[in-house]
DNA sequence: TATATAGTTAGCACAATGGCTAACGATGCG
DNA sequence: CGCATCGTTAGCCATTGTGCTAACTATATA
């Protein structure tokens, strides 16, 4: 679920269209009119995004509206972190393995 | 740059090259043993990888040390932060306004 | 009921992605 | 020098991604 968010943030259109909705709710129509895509386009990419998981939709009549999903947010950047602090951790053994090695002469 | 740190990130195969190496530096070899896809593929992968800077390359002869590149990844992760937050801030807006709502009657 | 509006689906064209093998360049080592 | 090793490049092919227009479904409204 959340592996898919990364593939959906891949898209330069696709991270648009979520700095949009994180601004608020907006209908499809709402997203298109602030792209220069032809609608069906932007409808394409908020199904993707809601595969994804990253955005949840809530249709009202004929209108949808469509939010960001937070959690898959923040599994993403939870899991971007995960990694770097995995490689910071390290460099810090082989920084503290240096110190040692200096202060040994 | 950092941009591309999410297409870069798109693609399983990639992220788990960036789990390897969130464990340590490590050689194109390396990284080929590791999982079961030829040495040209996972040569293609690190060179996407280094140009959307998830990646730093140290050549040394006629090996090559990939490490990760933890600016790039903390870049990527404070953009979908930054993203949740401002989704999350205005969900906080709209509660106080509906619980002043709830106070009125 | 007729018409407009919101959104999706279908189908087409084209570019990009990702895997492979074969071949190449460059370094290390006997 | 001769050969092995590390890695990249080139070329092929199948698949996927992305844009469009046209046409459709479904809801609202006059």
């Amino acid at each position: 679920m959340a592996n898919d968010a990364f593939k959906a943030l891949a898209h330069p259109l696709r991270r648009d269209i979520v700095e949009r909705l994180s601004g608020g709710v907006a209908t499809v129509g709402d997203v298109t009119r602030d792209f220069g895509v032809s609608k069906p386009t932007i409808s394409r990419h908020l199904k993707l995004l809601e595969e994804a998981g990253v955005v949840s939709r809530v249709i009202d009549g004929r209108t949808h509206r469509l939010a960001l999903r937070p959690e898959a947010l923040a599994e993403a950047s939870d899991w971007i972190e995960s990694q770097r602090e995995r490689w910071e951790r390290l460099f810090d053994v082989v920084g503290e393995y240096l110190e040692e090695r200096k202060e040994r002469g």
